[in-house]
DNA sequence: ATGTCATCTTAGAGATGA
């Protein structure tokens, strides 16, 4: 089984990349985020024609998260404990539970979208308090936390920057000790399995990348290979996040 | 280390967020 996470930055605008990376790639469950896209008007219909059901959640301009499944959809969520934002999907996909999470980036750690983002995170380890660490389960999304130093390019240019505090990776640590894997996937280029670098100043070019997206499963999912897939962060109007893919042994 | 991109407002460039 092939299970995929991908921050597609409005799904609207990226469809023309997705759609020939899903044919390509075959995953049988994807999770996405930022997909900027108010759930109704989804492309259920495009991906639908691939074969996928979709659970989405969005509410227009910002956030927005969906699930696509090949292997069935059952249980859909897309609540969080009253949070409001469009920020997580949730739904039992065949033998797999999957989780599609846009964790909010936190500004500045001056900034109040900070605690709300360490309180986002609390809240998504107390939602796993519903369900067993012995169960195929996956959390995957975009964290916005760089777990260690080695997920930034160089981390002394995030002094005083998000993505890097103790907090924020305390608050991902939760869920691993919950029951989790941090699942490392093979880098596409360099050392690093980086999944994000800015639009900006030739990033992507110079590989000066973040590894914030991750794959957070449970051992009874069998891991057997995970990479990024840098090619779909290359070529013609991509996002600014690569996929992680992940394929399994269920 | 901010050089880009996407979206919305509301009809063209600016604000916002990442």
């Amino acid at each position: 089984m092939r299970i995929a996470t991908w921050n597609v930055n409005s799904i609207g605008a990226r469809l023309p990349r997705l759609l020939p990376w899903l044919e390509e790639t075959a995953p049988d469950i994807v999770a996405l985020q930022e997909t900027k896209c108010a759930a109704g008007a989804f492309p259920y219909l495009a991906v639908q024609a691939l074969g996928y059901e979709a659970v989405a959640a969005g509410d227009g301009r910002w956030n927005g998260v969906a699930i696509l499944s090949k292997l069935g959809l059952t249980d859909p969520t897309t609540d969080l404990a009253g949070y409001p934002e469009a920020r997580l999907a949730a739904a039992q996909c065949g033998p797999l539970h999957v989780t599609s999470v846009y964790v909010p980036n936190g500004r500045s750690p001056e900034d109040a979208q900070y605690p709300y983002k360490l309180e986002w995170l609390a809240a998504l380890r107390a939602r796993l308090d519903g369900f067993e660490p012995t169960q195929p389960l996956v959390i995957m999304g975009d964290f916005n936390v760089a777990p260690t130093d080695d997920d930034v390019w160089d981390v002394r240019a995030f002094s005083g920057s998000t993505h890097v505090t103790p907090a924020e990776r305390a608050g991902v640590q939760a869920l691993v000790d919950w029951g989790l894997s941090d699942v490392r996937a093979r880098p596409g280029k360099g050392d690093h399995p980086f999944t994000y670098w800015d639009y900006r100043a030739g990033m992507f070019h110079k590989d000066l990348g973040m590894r914030i997206d991750l794959v957070l499963a449970t051992a009874s999912t069998r891991v057997t290979d995970a990479y990024v897939d840098r090619e779909a962060r290359k070529g013609k109007l991509p996002s600014d996040h690569a996929p992680v893919v992940v394929d399994i042994d269920l």
